[in-house]
DNA sequence: AAAAGTAAACTATACGGTGCAGTGTAGATT
DNA sequence: AATCTACACTGCACCGTATAGTTTACTTTT
């Protein structure tokens, strides 16, 4: 437990966190002021420059923490033993659970506002995002060594498995036209991702 | 052809709508000024004004153009006849066609960008366009009736169909990780979305 | 001559960021 | 217990800049 070893300015220094998270959330970074930022945290404008050397370095500390939280992606290893569609679907749905969860999403919502007008960055924020998209990648590719899928392309089957959840559970609440998915809708979106691909794929 | 009956003032405000499509494009809409805008119409900032009434009624009108454009969605009709993959690949390959065009993914760039932080108003303006998406569902129904797919949800089969089409050719693009597809990309994400759901739900 | 366009200056406001004088606090020294 | 010290927080004025929209005085097009 780390608890009561927080000094004052640490206090002051993830109410300004908590408070530009909500805010760059609910008004925009666009629309969120650094008066009205500072306002929301209960402490004075100064103090979050002597935070944050700018507006922009407060931006990048949250965009970090989305990073960190997007390694925490859970790597399933594929199973020669196992029913391949328990196997699947249960590594889809624990994917799921991190895609889908609010605090993802909401990071999400900042980075994307932040880097909607600026491609080459986003991209390189997205490679690293890339990196991480393989647990399910390597799932794939090994089932195929061990001869339980037919032929098929890694890169695409695996972007299938990807567009069909993200499609239901990412892009419309990143953009809020849809609510955030619960325990249910996430385990029979994950069911039937892995149905429709084994359809497909398996031998 | 309607041709050579442009007035004057016809063409200063297409020159202006023309500029604010690719300006809101390159910078944003928050990035536009109006007089950086005026100045690539080659127009006075005043005649932008005696046009449009604000920035607001000036983006308005491009989502205006945005919604007619979607509104020419093809609506192939079900053949009993024909092969189900041939069917449903073409029809799939058309309505790529629309929401993979730049002009397309263009326009949509300006819209998410001015409601990416108005849900409500986002909310009203996305169900218009749920009325159109409804070209592959009808051919859905019409299949299943004529008793040639199993048994299925229309909206989430026409759902898993959108969602692959959508995020290899759309969402990446509207926020410009991927380029535009070409032809023949299009053409193989079409066979290949309509294989896969053919395999999952084809008697 | 009426309608539409132009250039440039102007209004009003908002926002990012800085400087500074003073205040609160926690821990070390006396 | 009283005092000192280092450091962080406060509040506010202030600067420079950007931007939506307007006004004015003049020119061009039809």
């Amino acid at each position: 437990m780390t608890k009561r070893k927080l000094t004052r300015s640490e206090i002051k220094r993830q109410a300004i966190l908590d408070a530009a998270k909500q805010t760059f959330q609910e008004l925009g970074v666009q629309g969120t002021s650094m008066d009205e930022l500072a306002a929301r945290a209960q402490v004075s404008k100064r103090t979050v420059y002597n935070h944050f050397a700018s507006k922009e370095a407060l931006i990048m500390e949250l965009i970090g923490e989305l990073w960190q939280q997007a390694t925490l992606m859970p790597q399933g290893a594929y199973d020669p033993t196992a029913d391949l569609q328990v196997q699947l679907s249960a590594l889809i749905e624990s994917e799921i659970a991190v895609i889908c969860s609010r605090e993802y999403i909401e990071l999400n919502r900042v980075a994307f506002d932040h880097f909607f007008h600026q491609p080459e960055a986003l991209q390189k924020e997205v490679e690293k995002f890339a990196a991480i998209e393989t647990g399910i990648k390597r799932w794939i590719k090994a089932a195929r060594v061990d001869g339980r899928l037919r032929e098929l392309d890694t890169e695409i089957a695996a972007g299938q498995i990807h567009n069909l959840i993200k499609g239901s559970c990412f892009w419309p609440q990143l953009v809020q036209v849809a609510p955030i998915l619960n325990e249910k809708e996430r385990h029979e979106l994950a069911e039937r991702t892995a149905a429709m691909f084994l359809s497909h794929y398996q031998k």
